[in-house]
RNA sequence: GUGGGUGUAGCUCAGCAGGUUAGAGCACCGGGUUGUGGCCCCGGAGGUCGAGGGUUCGAAUCCCUUCACUCACCCCA
């Protein structure tokens, strides 16, 4: 019985890593441009810190978690998002009392149990961005700004802005209630779902997809208009800078997210083409996350893009620029063969990419390969050679071939070599 | 958890009104050049037709079961 792979949780094969790596170190350029640093954070930590922080009663909490008692009876959970991790290892390490630790961002797997499908997965990866202890809303536009400039860096196209706010817990009791209150008057005429979703999450119907729902949600109160002064200005000044940086969005006072520690200013990154799902990116802010886990009171915003969602935008045109010369071996009969495995390793401990064969193949074997290995030069070393005391070049783009003496011909192949790079 | 679609070579797929040895393209290996890649030509290897059961003289093809993948619902990155 053939062991296969976990469902949902891929292998990335080396055909694809490129655009992994490419994604990855825009990620690292730009947002460390911005003023960002890399933090690492562990997969594994106990699930209360999930629990407490995502929403005891939200979907990720609920169904969702990959959690298990370890051996002792620990109950752990394997991530299903960064920021709260990201937060409790800076409650936990006193960063704030370091005014250079402010900006984070981390990049790594996250996992959720749902059932796959397009741009969905139980192992997924995500990019993150946090922001602590700032609260203008400059830092939100700028969070918002990074995210933009990012996926503008990796030509996603299509993508627009959506903007919304949670408000703060003063706003939110007072527009709750009359939320209930209205969908109280309309609950015959609810989905099932929604029938539910009254009674647990009401925001939730904002996101349902049901004609007669979405009919009755746009006459549903919205938070916005019930935002305090304070929420409401913060809004204002958000909106403010994105015009000022030149960034077009949408308020969408339906938006609501999934995790139940936003407040004030939300937001998400949209594509039409992503099958089912629309969002490569999100996030918003969460001030009273920090306390909540037993921190500082101090405010804090931040967003998680979706790495193979991103994978899957990408242009299938752009190309991984293939990195310098790349030399291979082409030995004939095994003397040639063991000077050429000497020769190969000296190369490889002087920065040179080169491969060869390590069976005794036919040279027109070794060649072919060479041409599929994207090889610049082979090097051929038969006994011909040997006894002329030299060793043949092959330039394959050229097809130029000329002989290099065997004495000091290190050095002359690394000057060959390097200087085309 | 629910529903739809799809499972044939490493990959993409054809074959399916049941009928001799299951095919193609690409990829792979070898030869055409006793030591020279790409293009071309020739040859070769590679398949328990997802698995199990049933119908039949005979099943990749029909029926049942099951598994996997995939898309969608739910929800989210």
């Amino acid at each position: 019985m053939l062991i296969t792979g976990i469902k949902g949780i891929n292998d990335i094969l080396p055909d694809d890593v490129g655009k992994w790596q490419w994604v990855e170190s825009v990620a690292r350029r730009i947002f460390s441009n911005f003023g960002f640093q890399e933090i690492r954070i562990p997969l594994l930590e106990k699930t209360e810190l999930f629990a407490r922080s995502i929403g005891e009663s939200t979907d990720i909490v609920e169904k969702e978690m990959y959690t298990f008692p370890d051996r002792n009876g620990q109950l752990l959970t394997l991530r299903p998002e960064a920021t709260a991790s990201v937060v409790r290892a800076f409650i936990q390490h006193r960063l704030h009392l370091n005014p250079t630790m402010r900006k984070f961002y981390t990049i790594g797997p996250m996992f959720r149990h749902e059932r796959p499908q397009k741009g969905r997965y139980r192992q997924f990866h995500q990019i993150n961005a946090e922001v602590f202890a700032m609260d203008d809303p400059m830092v939100d536009a700028e969070v918002i700004y990074m995210l933009l400039v990012f996926l503008e860096e990796l030509n996603i196209p299509d993508v627009t802005l959506h903007i919304n706010s949670m408000g703060c817990p003063d706003c939110r009791q007072p527009f709750r209630k009359s939320l209930t209150e209205y969908l109280g008057r309309v609950s015959d005429k609810l989905c099932s779902d929604c029938q539910r979703r009254r009674l647990t999450n009401p925001l939730r119907i904002f996101d349902c997809k049901v004609e007669p729902c979405k009919q009755l949600v746009r006459e549903a109160p919205v938070l916005l208009d019930y935002l305090c002064n304070d929420c409401l200005s913060n809004f204002e000044g958000v909106k403010e800078h994105l015009t000022s940086l030149g960034i077009g969005y949408t308020i969408d006072p339906h938006m609501v997210r999934g995790l139940d520690y936003y407040n004030r200013t939300t937001f998400e990154a949209l594509t039409p083409h992503l099958g089912a799902q629309n969002a490569v990116g999100g996030g918003g802010r969460y001030d009273g996350l920090m306390e909540t886990l037993g921190g500082p009171d101090l405010p804090a915003t931040g967003f998680a893009i979706g790495m193979e969602r991103l994978i899957l935008l990408l242009d299938e045109k752009i190309e991984i620029e293939k990195d310098s010369n790349r030399l291979f071996l082409a030995c004939l009969g095994n003397e040639c063969q063991k000077r050429g495995f000497q020769f190969a390793q000296q190369l490889r401990l002087r920065n040179i990419f080169v491969e060869m064969d390590y069976e005794s193949r036919s040279l027109k074997a070794q060649m072919r390969r060479a041409d599929k290995l994207g090889a610049t030069h082979v090097l051929i070393l038969g006994d011909d050679e040997l006894a002329k005391g030299v060793a043949t070049l092959r330039n394959m783009e050229t097809s130029v071939q000329e002989d290099i003496p065997l004495e000091g011909i290190v050095e002359e192949l690394l000057q060959r070599l390097r200087s085309a790079m």
